[in-house]
DNA sequence: TTAACAATGTGAAATAATTAACATTTTTCT
DNA sequence: AGAAAAATGTTAATTATTTCACATTGTTAA
């Protein structure tokens, strides 16, 4: 189950946040152009992308949305689950933190970092917040995997030099700085200007 | 100049961010492979382009760095400027209020927005927070052509229907809940979750 | 002066992602 | 029972994006 395309990964994810919520609200089953409607797709993607991870669902009735759910998590988490750490506790990191934290069994948000003493040992969400300079040793200690950076632009190399050297796997860069990682490590960037600016361009141009 | 590839957008935009930055360090030129190197892409994706917007470089120079950038603006920029709502002053709103304010002249945020009675009347950077109740008539006074979703996801579709009603060009939604809108608003999507999971998925698989 | 080098610019090929088309199957209706 | 409808599953076609390959051309050095 190697071979998803990234596309198919980032959808999975997203069908799999789409029938949580259709799960709780007591639905069995969903047809593929439902879940289409919901992320302005078509049921054709839908349906090519559970083809891909060899569910098949019920003429008729559509896909049975708790055997989807639990398909997606094989798929996508890993079994033993992910401990991640946040970098930067200012508001992004806070809002990342308190919005993660208990929305997936499988990842966890165990420690978070920052360079200002007043925040060193206060609990964010109650998530015990390090000193940058400790980054290294806690991150061996507590298994952590994945890091995300949501520091000033200016300090995102150090502290990606930082995690790198202490091991970790993937980071996930919300600063607005690219870094550069060996090719090992899995990295994925997103900067909220791009976004904004990719908006006002397709506004502008109709 | 409409029809640039979307993907082309994005790193326009990227692009710019960067020769920024090296205009800022005093650089002149640069070479497709140093754009390249410091978004992680290839210089071929680079020059191809930047010969989409018809720019053109100096052999064994690179690419004069002011008229790039000066370009690049030409395209993704509007000539008036557009203004920009947040609605949501959570931990997030915060956080992309004060991470945009005066970094690109051409889009402005001018008003943010909160249910929240105890936030209505206060700064917020500078930018005063209004009701949510009030919002429809302050898109229309302020002329507020793209708003920003900080929102809880429950939230979501109501704050995007009242956006929609009072004439919003654009939306970017950072909530976890996807939105509908009539096709003539451009609508943008991005779930922190979605990207976290994508990482975890790499790192799992190697 | 001329050869080697190092850059851009770009048509063509390759790869990735999406969509179309349709066979198949179950259910419902007459 | 048979026809129509509505759903899935999947191959093939199409579209979008990236990369290859290489012509071109200033620059440098022998």
């Amino acid at each position: 189950m190697k071979n998803l395309p990234h596309k198919t990964i980032e959808r999975l994810s997203q069908y799999r946040r789409a029938l949580l919520l259709c799960h709780a609200q007591g639905m069995t089953h969903i047809y593929s152009h439902e879940i289409a409607r919901i992320q302005h797709i078509t049921a054709v993607q839908v349906r090519r992308d559970i083809m891909l991870i060899g569910y098949t669902g019920t003429l008729r009735k559509g896909y049975n949305v708790k055997e989807l759910i639990e398909l997606i998590g094989q798929i996508i988490d890993s079994k033993e689950g992910i401990n991640v750490g946040v970098v930067g506790i200012g508001n992004l990191g806070r809002a990342i933190t308190n919005y993660f934290s208990g929305k997936r069994t499988k990842l966890e948000i165990v420690a978070v970092f920052d360079v200002d003493e007043s925040k060193v040992g206060k609990k964010f969400h109650g998530i015990r917040c390090h000193n940058v300079a400790d980054m290294e040793n806690i991150i061996k200690d507590k298994n952590i995997q994945i890091g995300i950076m949501t520091v000033p632009g200016e300090d995102a190399p150090g502290i990606a030099e930082m995690m790198v050297k202490a091991g970790i796997k993937g980071i996930l860069n919300y600063t607005p700085k690219p870094v550069n990682v060996p090719k090992e490590v899995y990295l994925e960037e997103y900067d909220m200007i791009t976004s904004l600016e990719k908006v006002a361009f397709f506004v502008k141009t109709h």
